[in-house]
DNA sequence: ATTGGCACTCGAAGCCGGGGAGTGCCAAGA
DNA sequence: TCTTGGCACTCCCCGGCTTCGAGTGCCAAT
């Protein structure tokens, strides 16, 4: 018991702090807080706190604030569910309404989650490695030029331009069309490769070269380091806290513009909601911030990542709600195409 | 030859504070530039400078900086062309490489551009409206529904699913789809209501509602409201300025996150470079900024704007220099497809 | 028209001192 | 053994003061 009010002190030092953003003292505490107890109870429970790493004094004779290990046992001890507001279930049947299109839909959803977490919202198109093939169309641009469309069952569209190494007639290009067609569909993009290899072999040696650029250009579209993207919005609600981040947020802007930091962000998603809090980033310039991140996709498989980036004092139960809710609907959205 | 030394004075002035960000003083003027004369009769100058509005000083006993209209006659009389450096050329060469697709040359122009100015770069992606349909496809995802796809010529990809009021067969919509690519292919996508109408009209009355919905879906994929479409990049690049803004930067991210505002700004661009200094731009929350913009595209067709955003002390020739030559090279992109 | 000289202005930066929030510790009480 | 009131102490914050200096405007001389 004596250990329990230690940790409703520190989930009221958690959710003061997070509302406040000022170091909160021991009389502040009982004040706004039915500790039952006096303050001088509490000073020593936050030394106790202290000697524990969970919070810390900014200067002797200052308030006390919490660290990434009190922030990270507020996340895994403490904080119960938060429940969506109206206002919040009213943003998120708008955003449903009217997607008309998986760039739409992304971003939109980008859209939304920034505006109700009032922070930096990333959302990943849906991998193409865990998709299956839907279409693909071969158009012909001139005698040696081709457009290659391949379009995805989670709605995503690639597309590539293929140079041939002969010239090409209608007639060709539609009988390759029709043969990638019928081996293709259905395919999960990941075995591409070993399904229409066989393809260029069985080809009349006339044809093999092109046939054989064109499926290059079907890998090379569904590979690896392109089948990822991801979107990025809210940048403004970065500025809302621009002094409250330890270090000037010049270095967090330029992280979330490279692409391949976003990706190893939201890389490791699960199911589950993913908290990482402070240093506890893998990414360097991000480790004065917070990512709250999870997994979305068709029933159980994953299939793509969402999340938002901010500031280590933010409202986790609020967010990881609406982390949660977001990638609840994108899941939904996919499931119904 | 009085009034030459002004406009000499006035010039000293824009680069001086555009390089230092810092009023600059008559003692200093004479300093750094050879211009002749004693600091008294700069301050002459200045004075003259300050009551046609060209130049103000923050307080009383302060060094001049450049007002809007300052800036304004540094652009329209003073300024030369200033020639990309080789690292551009490089840059620009690097960037002109790898580019697979048209989602991937606008990514990567708004990246290149935001380096070569290191301010926030824009890029339209080419209108629909002044593109050509270069492929139309259906795929039957259900008895009831379809995916379209449109292919513009400039690469542009359009995708809506669409539900049918009826159900319809393999044939059904082979024989659709050949009929709507004979008559779209080739057309210009402004034009295609008019030339689908009478293909509705003259179907069979079984097919006529879902032949309309299907039209209805691609005149609406090719609208005015869908048909824009705009990157944005550097944003970490405001951070850098951020005590240079008159007023905080947030106004000025949350009005870049507005698609209606970006919209507007690259609303009217030309061949030529627009610069719009200030309070020259229509949009109030950017009214502490400067627009460099142009069009890019086919020939002497402007299909989509691209252009930077950043402080009104920026460097104007360098960054005009940077617009155009990434506009030309966008063109040239689009001539060879 | 230009120039040197000079008085003046006003923000920036440094210094000082009081006020106050907060702490740690201790001794007394339950 | 935990809790509590009391108390001395620490430092930050803030307002006011002064100094410093860059920069100006004006004037009389050339």
């Amino acid at each position: 018991m004596l250990e329990d009010r230690r940790l409703a002190v520190l989930r009221a030092i958690v959710e003061d702090y997070v509302s406040t953003r000022e170091p909160v003292g021991s009389k502040a505490l009982v004040e706004r807080h039915a500790l039952g107890v006096s303050s001088a109870t509490i000073r020593n429970d936050m030394a106790v706190l202290e000697d524990e790493g969970y919070i810390a004094q900014p200067h002797t004779s200052a308030g006390r604030i919490p660290t990434d290990l009190g922030y990270r046992a507020f996340v895994d001890r403490l904080s119960g569910v938060k429940p969506l507001s109206s206002a919040e279930r009213r943003a998120i049947s708008d955003f449903l309404a009217g997607a008309v299109d998986l760039d739409d839909v992304m971003a939109r959803s980008v859209r939304l989650l920034a505006q109700l977490t009032r922070q930096v919202a990333l959302v990943q198109y849906p991998s193409l490695v865990q998709s299956t093939v839907l279409h693909i169309e071969l158009v012909r641009l001139s005698d040696t030029r081709l457009l290659l469309v391949l379009i995805a069952d989670t709605g995503r569209v690639e597309q590539r331009t293929i140079d041939l190494p002969a010239a090409m007639t209608d007639d060709d290009v539609s009988s390759l069309r029709a043969r990638l067609v019928s081996t293709a569909i259905g395919e999960r993009c990941a075995d591409l490769g070993d399904r229409l290899e066989p393809l260029v072999e069985a080809a009349d040696p006339g044809m093999r070269p092109s046939l054989a650029a064109i499926v290059a250009s079907i890998i090379d579209a569904t590979a690896d380091t392109v089948e990822q993207r991801i979107v990025l919005g809210g940048t403004a609600n970065l500025a809302r806290y621009r002094d409250s981040f330890s270090i000037s947020l010049e270095p967090v802007l330029e992280a979330l513009e490279e692409q391949v930091v976003l990706l190893r962000l939201l890389g490791e998603v699960s199911g589950d909601v993913t908290v990482r809090i402070g240093h506890e980033n893998p990414v360097e310039d991000l480790q004065g911030t917070s990512l709250v991140a999870t997994g979305y996709g068709r029933g159980d498989s994953v299939v793509a990542g969402v999340g938002v980036v901010g500031p280590t004092h933010m409202d986790y139960p609020g967010t990881i709600a609406s982390v949660r809710a977001v990638a609840q609907y994108l899941s939904r959205i996919l499931d119904e195409n």
